[in-house]
DNA sequence: TCTTAGCACTCTGCCGGGCCGAGTGCTAAT
DNA sequence: ATTAGCACTCGGCCCGGCAGAGTGCTAAGA
């Protein structure tokens, strides 16, 4: 099962595979006859064809149908026969445009380049930004929001802005604001925002009573505005994409269960688990993601980073019988893309 | 055409659209005539609703099947006919829940409430925010992001809070920065943003030269920073609610429209356009939005405001067989809720 | 030993006919 | 004005038959 090929079968799986992702119907023995470069006729092939179904790459979904590939056909394609194509000048110059565009801050660099992806792909487009833990801050500040409320923004590295309601009894004047500002942002940047929370609980401890009442009131600010726990944000672009593909297109129940997944934001942070650590380009086809209940749809993501750190992941999202000669590229340079134009920022 | 109806008329067409909107089937004469509190044979609700079909009420979908309500049928419905239910305990209970929780500001309690009311009504929840134009600054501060960026960040009354990235060539101090910031803030707080820029274009006529460069300083970059439009943002919840209804669910082509539709934000706010400043909920009936090419949908939404000013919306999106008199005290109700939370935030 | 032509077989998709059920419109009786 | 009765219409479903695509196997050829 599943051992390595010989060259002639690799080089009609190849073919199967492309051809099924191109027309998304079963690959007749005689289409691959006609394809192949060296002449084979339609009975060689089919012998072909059931060793490779034999070996677990190709299955037939009835009696006499032609074949499509199975997920470890697809695997296989994927891992060594795939052609790398470049990427087309025009669409990298878009990508790169897209990224430079925006202007208030991360959320907005990270929104255009996933629209453009999904649009350029045509699949949906995934991006996570798991923005708070591993970044370091710019700087931080408090504002008077209203009478008894207090808001914390944070700019963090790569232009993110970060910023929650205190509750605070008032009675805290502006010019006591300002000084607070002054001293949290003595300590705090540089550092990530788990690393401040440390630090903060530190000197409450050090400091505890030499140091004035304003200052404790600034650690103590400080503190309750980074109690609560740091999940990343998720932006979904071109869902509507999937609808295009025929294998969802037909089946109600697969696109409802996609769609769903859509709406929970743990599922989507889920499947591109793999991707935010790693540097390369990740593909997860069908039943290989973390996911239960998602066998009908594949994931190409890759994480990007500012500096050393892994700040997020972005990806797309599609059929098994996705174009990944196509996609791979497109992720790969927007990661990049991503990367640099965030270190940036 | 579509005059006055008569009691039995009306009593009849309410009887139809109400099973219509529960089994989305077309309804016939022997459903109806065993519903009917007065007894009446099935023969004489064929008269009736054929007195119905001809005065516009009604329709059918072919000869000999029963009849479903077209536009004006529902429309007469909602305007004459539907009993105002009450909103459930329960349910009041659990959006004023859900309002209150949004802690880090104005966009989280909007979200809270969009998710929860597209769980409750099982349709679409969309949420307009035009913040911008509209809402008076709390605060107004400049941080510095990088070397050569400045960030924006306003709080507006409701606990909005907007930021805005700034170019700017190196060499401002901090100290700098916090005496420009405490001059914005004089001359900024109690305004909303296009009052702000109008008053920072007559400062800087009238005091071009007498102020300090710091001061022309603090102007320009406000200036900067609020020359770009001011859209409103949008938030959906719920899309795959859409695939729950069976007119949608068979249709892939109505289904691709809105899906699509759902991805674009001028459609969206196109079709809550009307509600925005309206006080009272506002029911649009297919064809009678202003979007072309989604006659199949309608929209039952309402503004929300913050003190006097209108600054957002709120509303359902479903099909045109819609539960009405329930969806619109729950977007009454919702409405109302978002108003007072986030005129105390 | 590998390749291939030929052939029988299988399965799907499509088309047409017949039937059933739901619902209508009309007519005539109450 | 209401209603029972009846003929009619139409969609949905099931069934059988047919065409097409594709297979597996066998036996012949290189």
């Amino acid at each position: 099962m599943t051992s390595v090929l010989d060259d002639r079968g690799a080089r009609v799986l190849r073919l199967v595979v492309e051809d099924y992702i191109e027309t998304a119907e079963p690959v007749g023995s005689r289409t691959i006859s006609k394809k192949m470069e060296q002449a084979l006729s339609p009975a060689t092939i089919r012998n072909i064809m059931a060793d490779l179904e034999e070996m677990g790459y190709l299955c037939q979904p009835h009696t006499s149908a032609g074949r499509i590939p199975t997920g470890v056909g697809f695997r296989y394609y994927v891992n060594y026969l795939l052609a790398r194509r470049q990427l087309p000048r025009s669409e990298r110059d878009l990508l790169k445009k897209a990224t430079e565009e925006g202007l208030t801050g991360g959320d907005d660099v990270v929104r255009q380049a996933s629209r453009l992806l999904s649009n350029l792909s045509r699949y949906a487009c995934v991006v996570v930004v798991s923005r708070f833990s591993h970044q370091a801050l710019r700087s931080i500040s408090l504002l008077r929001a209203s009478s008894d409320r207090i808001l914390l923004v944070a700019v963090l590295q790569g232009g993110w802005v970060q910023h929650r309601l205190i509750e605070e009894e008032p009675g805290l004047l502006n010019e006591e604001l300002e000084k607070i500002n002054g001293y949290l942002n003595e300590i705090a940047v540089g550092l990530t925002l788990p690393q401040l929370r440390m630090k903060i609980l530190n000197e409450m401890k050090k400091e505890k009573v030499r140091y004035d009442k304003l200052m404790r009131k600034a650690l103590l600010l400080g503190a309750k505005a980074l109690t609560e726990s740091l999940s990343g944000d998720v932006y979904i672009e071109g869902r509507a994409n999937i609808l295009e593909q025929p294998e969802f297109a037909e089946d109600m129940q697969k696109l409802k269960r996609i769609l769903h997944a859509f709406e929970e934001k743990h599922v989507i942070l889920r499947l591109l688990d793999a991707a935010l650590e790693s540097e390369a380009v990740q593909v997860s086809i069908g039943s290989e993601n973390t996911v239960e209940g998602l066998p009908e749809i594949s994931v190409v993501a890759s994480g990007y980073h500012q500096g050393e750190v892994a700040t997020g992941s972005i990806g797309l999202i599609g059929p098994v019988r996705m174009d990944y000669s196509r996609v791979i590229p497109l992720v790969e340079y927007t990661a990049h893309l991503l990367s640099s134009t965030l270190e940036h920022r």
